[in-house]
This record gives C-alpha cells, sequence and structure tokens, in this order.
DNA sequence: TCTGCCTATATCGGACCGATATATACCGGA
DNA sequence: TCCGGTATATATCGGTCCGATATAGGCAGA
C-alpha cells in the first residue's frame, strides 16, 4: 500500500490541499497509522493528477498563501474502491523499545527501567491525545479506529506495568556477543536440536 | 533507529552471517519487530565493519557455500550500548487494514466484512506462529517480548470480535469525496466550528 | 523594522525495500 | 547421468519513501 493509495483514501473523505493531508497525519486521527511526509505527498498528488485520479483547483484565500485543492475523479473513485478491495496487506511495524527489550541481558538493569519509564510515559501521551477525539467522532468510522486504537495502547500499558518486573530482573545478566546462538532459534546447523 | 542499529543488537546476541540475520528476522522472534531484507542488511554489514564496529571471518562449512560471519569488535559493543541507552524512538506503524477501516462509510458492507475476517485470520495466524516460541524461551527477554506481542494481537481479536459489528453497520452510507471536510478535524479554516 | 510563527509548496540526498541475479551443494526422478 | 527443484549464501539495482531544507507570503508582537 503505497502513499498514492494512502492519499486517495484520505480524499475520499473530503478535497484537501497537500498540506491538509500532511496535517491530518500528524495532528489528526490518521496519526498513530503511520506518517507521511511533504517528500512522498506532493510527488503523490502530482501522480496522481497525472493519471487523472484526482483533479485540483488553486484556491486563493485571504491573509494565506494561495493553495492547491486536490479532490477525486470518477476514475479516482473507481481505484479507490478497487485497491480497497484487496486483502488488507501485513502491518508494517518497527519498535525501538521492542528492540531494546531484547536486548535486556546486555544492558544494565538502569537502562532498561527508563526506557520502561519513557515508554509507558510515550503511550499515554498517545492515549491522552486521541481520547478527546472519540466524542465527535462517535458512531463514525474514525471513531472506531480510534477505540481500535486506544485499546492497543491501553492494554500495552497494562502489559507493560504487570511485567516489567520479570523483564528487568534479566537485566545485565550477559556480555554482549558472548553467545553462539541468536534465540536459541536461528542455528539450523546445530545438532538438530532436542527432540 | 537505522538498520546498522538493529544489526548491532542482532550480533550482541551472537554472532551471524547476513542470512542468519535476514532468518532471524523473518522466522524467528524478532519478526513481528519489522523486517529487513537482504537489499538493505549487506550494505549495513558492509559498512559497520568498514567503520570498525564489527568484524568477519569466512567460515566454509560441509555441504553449503562458505559464509561470512559477522561478530562485534569492543567498539561495536560500545556503540550498542550508546544507542541502546538513548530515549525509545516511537513506534513506526502503518496498518492498510486501519486505512480500509477509516474507509468503511465509502465502501460496500460485504467489502468491510471480508477484510474483518482477513485481519482476525491474519492476527489469530501470528498468534498461532508465536505461542509455540514461548516455551523454550521463558525466563528470557525474547520470551517476555513474544508474549508482549501476543497480548497485543489478543486484545485486537476481542476487540475486534466484540466490535465488528458497530463498524459494519456504518458502510456504504456514503458516496467517496462528497463531503467538504476530513473527519470532522482538519479544517482550520472552518467558522472556529462549534463549541 | 525586525523577528518569529503559521500557512503552503517544492526539492534533494540518503535510507530502505523488493525483486532479481549469481553461485554452491544437495536430492530425487527421468 | 543429467535435469530440475530446493536450501544456503552473497550481492546489486530500481524505485519508493523519509527527513531536512529551501522558498515565499502574511501576520503578530517587540
Amino acid at each position: 500500500m503505497n502513499i498514492r493509495t494512502i492519499c486517495l483514501a484520505i480524499l475520499a473523505h473530503g478535497e484537501a490541499s497537500g498540506y491538509d493531508l500532511k496535517k491530518n497525519w500528524e495532528d489528526g486521527p490518521f496519526s498513530y497509522l503511520g506518517g507521511a511526509s511533504f517528500g512522498s505527498i506532493y510527488p503523490a498528488l502530482a501522480r496522481l493528477e497525472q493519471d487523472g485520479l484526482i483533479k485540483s483547483r488553486e484556491e486563493t484565500q485571504p491573509g494565506k498563501p494561495a493553495r492547491r485543492v486536490y479532490a477525486l475523479t470518477e476514475a479516482g473513485r473507481e481505484a479507490f474502491v478497487a485497491e480497497m478491495s484487496v486483502t488488507p496487506e501485513k502491518d508494517i511495524f518497527r519498535s525501538h523499545f521492542g528492540i531494546i527489550a531484547l536486548c535486556t541481558p546486555f544492558l544494565p538493569r538502569e537502562t532498561i527501567a527508563r526506557a520502561i519509564d519513557e515508554r509507558l510515559k510515550q503511550q499515554r501521551t498517545e492515549i491522552a491525545q486521541l481520547e478527546p477525539l472519540i466524542e465527535q467522532e462517535q458512531h463514525r468510522s474514525v471513531g472506531w479506529l480510534l477505540e481500535w486504537g486506544i485499546a492497543q495502547f491501553k492494554n500495552e500499558v497494562a502489559f507493560i506495568e504487570a511485567n516489567r518486573e520479570r523483564l528487568e530482573v534479566l537485566a545485565g545478566s550477559t556480555k554482549p556477543g558472548d553467545r553462539r546462538e541468536i534465540c536459541g532459534i536461528a542455528h539450523t546447523d546445530s545438532t538438530q536440536a532436542a527432540e
């Protein structure tokens, strides 16, 4: 699912400028679905227009620079429906916190404790930012998605609070790079393992 | 957090070849922390060695092609600890399913129902793949992280099962691109909105 | 008037992914 | 015996995307 598809999806909600798209990702309810930079959005919009999937008009506004507002064409509506109708791709997910947690045995307990504290703080901040948006979006797909995301964040906070001790005690037990195996898996050439 | 850092993190668990790294991401317990392609791994390893953070040796093995095995140097251990000690970056997350759900009003109910079915199937598959790995990783950081991930997947499945009806009934209510506002937010130039 | 901030568009370098190419070695079947 | 399929292993290339930066107009406040 590339940026062009995402632009189509947002434009399905209503016409918007490139700046609007960026602001929606950053501040709006889309933010936790992943970002999109200006460096992606403007070329994507240009190409979508070139392909006839969106059309644009210049809009002058008092007190602000002129902006170029994009809207779906009929062909764009069809392309949008087509791309939303395929089997959803797997999520793209990468977690710095996860990597740090994975390396707990090779790091001092203090480092792990701080990473956990920061993580809890970050996830609680996310919740605090998303929760007030729900009210005005009840009985709407955006509201449902907000609840979906908030439920995930809350679940993670609860898990970490309940289990952090079990991770922290593992800290600092090993020197980095000492062991020959990776996670007890990986080594397919070891003697066929147990069983 | 770039690929080089991730390579350091895995090599902290033990020496490995580029192929090992890839296999660990794909099949091992790291898989849901995000992928890494050969196109990233090999250049990353080359540069890490150039910078003196890892060292390599050729390893000939009977019945298989020779492989180049990498291990952390002392400088690499220090760089690893330094990069794990900073405040963890925000997760990178992008969800095709989330985008589809967001567009529910503009899509037929059948499409949404199928996307939800597929989503449930995918997340249950993840759970089924990760769960057997826990046993051999108990009381280890990898095991903790597996539990962390599984808890998230299970929570999402539970949420969707409990709330899918509420989303599905919203399907097909609107024509794409008709509304002027995006998600009731976005439009900063609207008349200051309703208090 | 100068500075900083918001709106708005645009571009460029570099990082990264996905596909592909290449090579070795094993195994099973025609 | 040769052929194709599979697993191991390294490497490269095109294209996509991010993050930083440039540019520019208008406004508010010092």
